[in-house]
DNA sequence: TTATATTTTTAGATTTGTCTAAATTATATT
DNA sequence: AATATAATTTAGACAAATCTAAAAATATAA
């Protein structure tokens, strides 16, 4: 089967929401394609006649089986075309989301395929997101929120939540970016704020709100 | 300007066809796209409005300087993607258009300035069409068909007009690639095929109808 | 040069994806 | 439980890109 663009757009949102809300509504899914509720409407009774979503009139909706299915491989797309971006065309990992975006609509599955074979076959994206196989195997890694680990534990940033520039700016000030080796030296009850210590670097202090964003795993 | 998926093809495709016969007629713009002769005059009343198109109703149509600038432009995109996809991707030359017919599309002209470089900035495509530079600039290569060049004077394959994968096969067949060095020893007047020297493997005879296809330059 | 054939354009319909405004259903409040 | 508020859907419209069928313009031929 074959999607529009504006249906896999649809499709792709879905995923991302239900992954953290399990059921979807109309509006937030509004929200999220920057449309709105009465176009969402219309997009959810042509996707359920595809049979790839659950939906019941006012009851909320969420993709079934096939529904996800889809929606991988379009994300698989995205995260490919965006290490990319980053590794070989040295595009700026703030730079690359929108690029992808259009990217990710290109139908070819052989293109896909070897792109990944190209790439070496990545398991995470420059964000640190998780690169779904071409079964839509997605790998795992028990990533933990720097301002959870215990202290003196090394750690290394395995992926960032929050991706915009402003975020990237402060990141490269610190100079952590994915792989960074990064230990907590002390916390602040104060206002949550913590010491770490970046690789060989002198420690520093990074607020509680970039040490939500940062995630890790251990090493040893 | 940003122009859509549809008028990108209207205008790329106009271009190749006024490249060989000056003005444009309708009908075989409509062959050329596969679709109904109205609905070309639909989309060139739009590329007239949108100023780049000479058109006069009944009278034929032809790109202007600006619309020759947007063709050459969706041009460049296409043959980049179409070196990546053979050279990087290792697809076979005869798979690649139609999917360089989606990439062409994507609109970021970071991403065709990074890939260009990425590419080391190649002056002609797999199948050997030049590829012109951001300013529209397309390189010149000073090509005669293999069925025209003198005996015994060394040349190189450059191009080949006919790219269909029937065509492919018998290249491959001969050990003919672009770049290949070929000689032609003999010409003969009963059916026009050539007895040409391909590097340095044993001679072997092509068709006058494979001769006229194949595109070389001097090197002498 | 008139009649015939071909080419091109117009008129009006269709599909996809979107919208606004109004109606309907669900949820929250008193 | 009745009512107010919020969420969702329907109805009807619109733009882009296409189509068919008919009309108009141009080209060709007797």
């Amino acid at each position: 089967m074959n999607y529009s663009t504006s249906e896999e757009n649809y499709i792709k949102c879905i995923y991302h929401l239900q992954q953290q809300t399990g059921l979807v509504n109309t509006n937030s899914l509004a929200a999220d394609m920057s449309t709105r509720a009465a176009s969402v409407t219309d997009m959810l009774k042509k996707l359920k006649a595809k049979k790839l979503l659950q939906y019941e009139k006012y009851k909320g909706f969420k993709l079934n089986e096939a529904g996800k299915k889809v929606a991988l491989e379009i994300i698989r797309k995205h995260r490919l075309w965006e290490y990319f971006l980053v590794e070989k065309l040295k595009f700026d990992w703030d730079k690359v989301h929108p690029i992808a975006e259009e990217l990710e609509h290109i139908s070819s599955e052989e293109l896909v395929q070897r792109l990944d074979n190209f790439l070496g076959n990545p398991s995470f994206d420059p964000h640190g997101d998780p690169i779904p196989d071409k079964n839509g195997k997605i790998p795992v890694i028990n990533q933990q929120c720097l301002s959870e680990i215990p202290l003196k534990k090394s750690a290394i940033v395995s992926s960032v939540s929050n991706q915009t520039a402003q975020m990237l700016e402060m990141l490269k000030h610190y100079n952590i970016a994915l792989g960074s080796q990064i230990t907590v030296l002390k916390k602040f009850d104060f206002d949550g704020s913590l010491e770490i210590k970046v690789a060989k670097q002198n420690a520093c202090i990074v607020s509680e709100q970039v040490a939500k964003n940062v995630f890790v795993y251990y090493v040893q």
